[in-house]
DNA sequence: AGCACGCCGACT
DNA sequence: GTCGGCGTGCTC
């Protein structure tokens, strides 16, 4: 432990990276992993602030450049220190380093003091300045003074950002022309909210019997600050968030702040609104198109306590507040909740994680429950509380399944069955919307050749192409990579001219849906029509305005929208989510189907929901019928339990990747085979992975699963030790997971 | 980010 | 020659 890799406080994108110091002798025993230093850096050894984040024997730069630590930095604030630990729970936890680890916990300054706006003003007269740009006019260098005074004379006033980006202008040619008074740099604070902050308009709202429990009972809990995690299962419309809200209320109270994570898709600026309208301008909101810089700012009035509740996204959960009380994550079984990047952290795990770290309290709200939540709740590990009734007492929708095979026998091959036609037909007579939900996109799947079979494919990654029709015609897009082509007229493996599209899109079921019902006003929202700025907003705004009878959509519509005047909902193939083979298929699929059974009959009118199946006795699509999430979960877990999985079993995955695929299959040979050695490891695989190629490198994937969640630990260690180690990975990138959500 | 270095034109 | 402006590249 002689040397520490240290990565200095990451200002500029240069410099986010680790450099090596020796450890002085009388600092060995406090210098670990996540210790704030300061350490000399640079030509004038300025003392500059960093993290440690790795420590070894040997020195891996000449050893006569490496310098030394100064100190420990003593200065750093304790909740620094904290994320700092919460980093290193994150890098032990799910693999990578502590550099990527640190980069996920710490908001990223960026060059320009981002709550800083700089201008540049003329600060002589116009006539001054042409006098100076005509004795320099012949002159061959001083052209950056030149290119700004030019543009000057246009215009007085300039932002920083457009004289040094669009001009290259360099600071020190500023600085320059300043000092000879030509010029003036104003600097301007914006630190201001992105929203305006209406007043404090949403009243208290009154509480019902159940809700009031629940928040007694969390209430304690946050004032105990004992770090305790509960989840509240809630049917929709049962008043989830107004329990959120008089959460949030009680721990502002207490003197302490709140985190709000919400999935990215449900995000939607009726909640935010809403959030707005009770707690004004204390909140703050982590939008997705936030730049790095309003980002930045969040965080900080986050750490100079001018807020007090940070709502967003899973990177919200690291907002720096020095008094956390209470952590609430919406929807909680949602997929989002878990980064797809190195380190590919569960912002479920990672907010107990964060929690235990300063005495907060967790709260895990959800209509259907991951099996992972609920299960710990069956356990005791998490205190489960049930909100039963929908606030306003509204009935649950009326739900049938329709066996689609019954259809086929019938010789109905449209999309649509008799019974989803005929109740169709009758909301448009009775002017009352519907909203048909389908769980795929395009115009109609993949292409393929009716005399060789073949599908046609992206050349890059190992998918078929999916048909995407608009006006210029029909191009096959690869929803891996990108990739596009026009549709071409003969098979390119066979040359046949029989090829044509497979499979449902919902561009088909809207030009199906017309040709059936011309009367019909249709909306459609999928990726492609969702493209522009707000396009979403758009589309979701005019149908909440009647401005069509009909919604059709994918995944996006049955999250967390309410139209009141929606009175049926057909979801047209059901089990389309059941065919993905991984173990999280089923409850998906329920929790797919339940919410958007939910979407039927919000306002005043009951609603009906039409289930379109070939499986029709499949217990996740019969549970999501009745809208029985016990009876789910009670169907569920044996299948858990016989096939060793989560929650159960604990479950991780390593993913190898390469150009070559031929060494990522030795590389994943290699790791199986060592991961192997470790008792109480159960090792599948080495397999390709279900997309074998992406952008043309290649993925294999090894599955590891343990009784316990210690083997997978060690396991972890071993397979990162490996890949460091060994020359075989040199050119493979391994991935650790783990909780996977699904097959890689 | 901050700082040195080296290039290049202008001036003595 | 030397001075000063300006772009480039490095920092353990």
């Amino acid at each position: 432990m002689k040397y520490a890799d240290v990565i200095v406080d990451i200002s500029s994108g240069n410099l986010d990276r680790t450099f090596q110091y020796r450890i002085p002798d009388l600092l060995q025993a406090q210098i670990a992993e996540g210790v704030p230093v300061e350490v000399p850096f640079g030509k004038g050894n300025r003392m500059i602030q960093g993290y440690v984040v790795a420590c070894s024997d040997t020195p891996a730069y000449p050893v006569e450049k490496i310098k030394e630590i100064h100190s420990i930095n003593s200065r750093s604030l304790e909740i620094e220190d904290q994320l700092i630990r919460l980093a290193a729970w994150i890098r032990k936890t799910y693999g990578g380093t502590m550099n990527q680890a640190l980069k996920v916990v710490l908001p990223i300054k960026k060059r320009v003091k981002l709550n800083e706006k700089k201008w540049i003003r003329r600060a002589a007269p116009e006539s001054k300045i042409r006098n100076w740009l005509e004795e320099n006019q012949n002159k061959r260098n001083q052209k950056g003074r030149k290119r700004l005074l030019e543009e000057l004379v246009k215009e007085p006033v300039l932002s920083w950002e457009a004289v040094t980006d669009k001009l290259h202008i360099a600071p020190s040619t500023i600085q320059g022309l300043e000092k000879n008074g030509l010029i003036r740099v104003e600097r301007m604070e914006v630190g201001k909210n992105p929203i305006q902050a209406e007043e404090n308009e949403e009243k208290r709202i009154v509480l019902n019997e159940e809700q009031r429990k629940i928040c007694a009972k969390i209430g304690e809990s946050i004032q105990n600050g004992e770090g305790k995690t509960h989840l509240i299962h809630g049917v929709t419309g049962s008043g989830k968030t107004e329990v959120y809200m008089e959460l949030i209320a009680r721990t502002l109270e207490m003197g302490k702040q709140a985190v709000v994570l919400i999935p990215e898709i449900s995000l939607t600026y009726q909640i935010v609104m809403r959030f707005y309208h009770r707690f004004g301008n204390q909140i703050a909101i982590m939008h997705s198109r936030l730049s790095q810089g309003e980002r930045y700012d969040q965080m900080k009035r986050a750490k100079e306590g001018s807020i007090s509740i940070m709502i967003g996204p899973r990177s919200a959960l690291f907002a720096p507040f020095p008094n956390l009380g209470l952590i609430i994550l919406d929807e909680e079984q949602e997929n989002a909740y878990k980064s797809e990047t190195v380190p590919k952290y569960h912002a479920r795990e990672t907010a107990i994680a964060r929690a235990a770290l300063c005495g907060a309290t967790v709260v895990l709200g959800s209509a259907t429950p991951s099996i992972y939540a609920y299960y710990q709740a069956m356990q005791g590990t998490f205190i489960l509380h049930e909100l039963t009734g929908r606030a306003n007492g509204q009935e649950l929708a009326e739900v049938e399944i329709v066996d689609l095979r019954e259809e086929l026998k019938a010789r109905n091959t449209s999309v649509f069955s008799r019974r989803l036609q005929e109740l169709i037909e009758e909301r448009l007579k009775r002017k009352e919307q519907i909203v048909l939900f389908l769980n795929r996109r395009g115009y109609a799947g993949f292409v393929s050749c009716r005399s060789c079979g073949e599908a046609i494919g992206c050349p890059h990654c190992s998918v078929s192409l999916t048909a995407h029709k608009s006006a210029a015609g029909t191009r096959l897009v690869c929803h891996y990579c990108g990739y596009t082509m026009p549709m071409p007229d003969r098979c390119p493996s066979c040359g046949s001219p029989y090829i044509s599209t497979f499979g449902i899109g919902t561009q088909r079921v809207e030009s199906m849906l017309k040709k059936r019902f011309p009367a019909a006003r249709v909306l459609r929202m999928d990726q492609d029509t969702t493209r522009g700025k707000d396009g979403h907003g758009k589309i979701l705004s005019a149908f909440a305005n009647e401005e069509a009878d009909v919604l059709i959509g994918t995944q996006m519509i049955v999250k967390g929208h309410d139209f009141p005047n929606v009175t049926l909902v057909g979801i047209l193939a059901a089990d389309l989510s059941l065919h993905q083979s991984d173990y999280m298929a089923a409850e998906r699929t329920f929790d797919l189907l339940t919410q958007a059974a939910g979407r039927a009959g919000r306002g005043d009118r009951k609603g009906q929901v039409v289930i379109q199946t070939y499986k029709p006795d499949d217990y996740s699509i019969q549970a999501a019928a009745a809208q029985d999430y016990a009876r789910f979960y009670e169907m569920e877990l044996p299948h858990r339990q016989l096939g060793k999985y989560p929650p159960i079993w604990k479950m991780a995955a390593v993913l190898l990747t390469s150009e070559s695929e031929q060494a990522v299959r030795e590389g994943a040979r290699q790791m199986a085979k060592k991961l192997r050695t470790v008792p109480g490891l159960s090792v599948v695989g080495p397999a390709e992975a279900s997309v074998a190629r992406i952008q043309d490198i290649y993925r294999f994937v090894l599955y590891l699963r343990a009784e316990q969640g210690k083997i997978l630990k060690d396991a972890k260690e071993m397979a990162e030790r490996l890949a460091s180690d060994s020359q075989i990975f040199k050119n493979l990138s391994v991935q650790y997971d783990d909780t996977p959500m699904m097959n890689y």
